[in-house]
DNA sequence: AAAGCGGGGTC
DNA sequence: GACCCAGCTTT
């Protein structure tokens, strides 16, 4: 493999000097204490656009529920649903399951081990099947994610944008000739993203303890705090919802999202059109919610005990095994106060 | 090629 | 506020 730049020598070069920094530095992180493909994979999506410490406490519960595939197909995808409750994007739970699906039902209940089988698994891209490949099973696949994006980037000096026609390409030529030279495309692989994540960092690169930066194009130049720019983002939309609290003793009514668009299959306050149009409520409050592409505001309003809404469901609201989004959560917090207050009031009058 | 999809940390 | 994160699927 070779790459357009030219810049084979210099990545050669890099994956020997990441691969004696890497032992030395790594962090202890809960996915490398056992490493095996399934925790891979599991770590793997759950790693997907979301930092290292948002992960790091929820992997070892996570794997104690579903320890094989085979335990996840049984446990079902609700119950992974609601294990994922607060990590966002979602779908990356209803496609896990559907990966180990997969599995149990192609593969004889054994996580593959080569790139190009482990990439035909739902949600299971070009990057998630080579750090499986390459990190838990020791095949030599290249890997490109944001850190190695931008490591790569400021190594090679490439000032383009994240996005620009054939950066990409070029990203992943460059992670083949990495890991082609690596003795072990394990050490080299992990050890890049953690350098990207420890040393070559967005803001504030650590130039002076980098093990690259004798060759670093960027640093050379002076251009590391300008590379790689930021990526275009698309303005953040306003969404607005109005959904309807109703008691049922120590039940909550809610109801599951459709099957697509945001929050899917997740459980949540019935939206107020779910409610007979005669009853009457009253406005508990807004919960107000960020998201990358988002701004959330929630109209709270408060129904009578007992009041339906079609669809919906009594649930206890602190039942682990709920699926529910960050959001939601909010949303309960301000009824369940709004419920302690009006009992306190009712008490002292 | 672009949009949709969460949530929280950090500057 | 802006920007980022061990990305993927759908349109």
């Amino acid at each position: 493999m070779s790459t357009s730049g030219g810049h084979d020598d210099r990545l050669a070069w890099a994956a020997g000097e990441i691969s004696r920094w890497f032992p030395s530095s790594a962090r202890d992180l809960p996915w490398r204490k056992v490493r095996t493909p399934w925790r891979a994979l599991v770590s793997e999506f759950m790693l997907q656009q979301t930092q290292v410490s948002r992960v790091a406490e929820r992997f070892e519960p996570f794997l104690e529920l579903f320890p094989t595939p085979i335990a996840m197909v049984k446990a079902g995808e609700d119950a992974v649903l609601a294990e994922w409750s607060g990590m966002g994007y979602y779908r990356r739970a209803r496609m896990l399951h559907a990966a180990a699906v997969a599995i149990v039902e192609h593969h004889g209940g054994v996580v593959p081990e080569d790139a190009s089988t482990l990439e035909t698994l739902p949600g299971v891209g070009r990057y998630t099947a080579g750090a499986i490949a390459s990190i838990a099973c020791g095949r030599s696949t290249p890997i490109v994610d944001g850190n190695v994006d931008r490591v790569f980037a400021r190594l090679t000096c490439d000032g383009s944008t994240p996005g620009a026609k054939g950066r990409e390409a070029r990203r992943w030529e460059e992670a083949g000739a990495y890991v082609a030279a690596a003795e072990r495309p394990d050490v080299a692989n992990e050890g890049l993203m953690e350098l990207g994540a420890l040393v070559c960092q967005p803001k504030a690169a650590q130039c002076l303890i980098c093990p690259l930066s004798e060759q670093c194009r960027a640093l050379q130049t002076g251009k590391v705090g300008e590379i790689p720019p930021p990526k275009p983002r698309p303005k953040k939309k306003l969404v607005e919802m109005k959904v309807g609290i109703a008691w049922a003793g120590k039940k909550l009514l809610l109801a599951r999202k459709p099957d697509s668009g945001l929050f899917a299959k997740t459980m949540f306050p019935p939206d107020l059109d779910a409610f007979s149009a005669t009853e009457q409520f009253r406005t508990l409050g807004e919960v107000k919610h960020q998201t990358t592409h988002r701004d959330v505001r929630v109209q709270v309003l408060l129904f009578p005990n007992g009041s339906r809404a079609s669809g919906a469901v009594w649930k206890d609201p602190d039942d682990p095994k709920l699926a529910l989004t960050s959001l939601a959560s909010k949303i309960i917090s301000l009824a369940k106060q709004n419920q302690v207050d009006a009992s306190e009031e009712a008490a002292s009058s």
